[in-house]
DNA sequence: GCGTTCTTGCGTCCAGTTCGTATTTATGAC
DNA sequence: GTCATAAATACGAACTGGACGCAAGAACGC
């Protein structure tokens, strides 16, 4: 808990030094974020911190993740269909996502890396395999 | 022209076959699949097709888009934010699509050969390059 | 032709997200 | 501490892309 309490507060330091402002929402915000697992989206995390604020407003927790998406502390991702979903960017990694069951596996960014090598060599293309997942079946739903 | 009618006069056939019927909405859609360039939205489809005949309405094309697509005439793809682009089924490919200025690639399926194989071997998982694209950076934004 | 069934146009509704605005709040200067 | 100021907030409304229900219209088999 304190440990968590620390990351919060370094990263609302980030903030001030960008001239923003550590604001209470934020800090529940970023609670939750190292707290609970990854591939939240915006309106589940809403909802965990309306648990300890009730005021916080879904649009407050949106534009409060553009800003740390800009800061670098968060990063989002579309799974397929269906809404964006956030992580700490220091867990990034690719996806896998099933068409069939919505089920997602991660997978280490070395994964793509031949894919990624690939693309700069014949296209001059810096894919990065973080931001949109790739999509197919997964081992049940192709079996 | 002529050619691409027959085209459209063939599919037409297929909708028949399958219990459907040929419609004047239909026809028209199908021209400008076969005519115009490939990842066209919705939107830009509805709008070809009402300089021709004005009352055909959107959520028309929606329909008849999806019913093309269980038919395996036409497919669609998600490229990166944004509608969904449709094109004809027998134009398929992957692609590369730029965070920054937008401009799409299109890369054959053999190009996802090595990536597809490696995801089917550590994790079982079939990859279908072609339903959403993979992001990144241009050769111009990257640099 | 004629009835059946499919399709269409229209309006409405939905999710996910963004935006405008008046009000509140954090922060630095004093 | 107090205050001015700029930043952030709550709220609601708007917006985009798309799905849906329904009554009216159009294809097709006979």
């Amino acid at each position: 808990m304190t440990e968590s309490t620390d990351r919060v507060e370094k990263v609302l330091d980030l903030l001030r030094e960008s001239g923003g402002r550590a604001t209470t929402s934020r800090r529940i915000l970023l609670r939750c974020l190292f707290d609970e697992g990854p591939h939240r989206t915006a309106e589940e995390l809403a909802e965990v911190v309306q648990r300890v604020a009730p005021d916080v407003h879904l649009s407050t927790i949106y534009r409060n993740l553009d800003e740390l998406e800009r800061l670098g502390v968060v990063v989002h991702a579309h799974l397929g269909h269906g809404p964006a979903t956030y992580h700490l960017a220091s867990e990034t990694h690719g996806h896998l996502v099933c068409e069939v069951c919505g089920g997602t596996l991660e997978a280490p960014e070395a994964f793509f890396s031949e894919l990624t090598d690939a693309a700069a060599r014949e296209y001059h293309f810096v894919i990065d395999p973080r931001h949109f997942a790739v999509l197919g079946r997964c081992a049940v739903c192709a079996g």
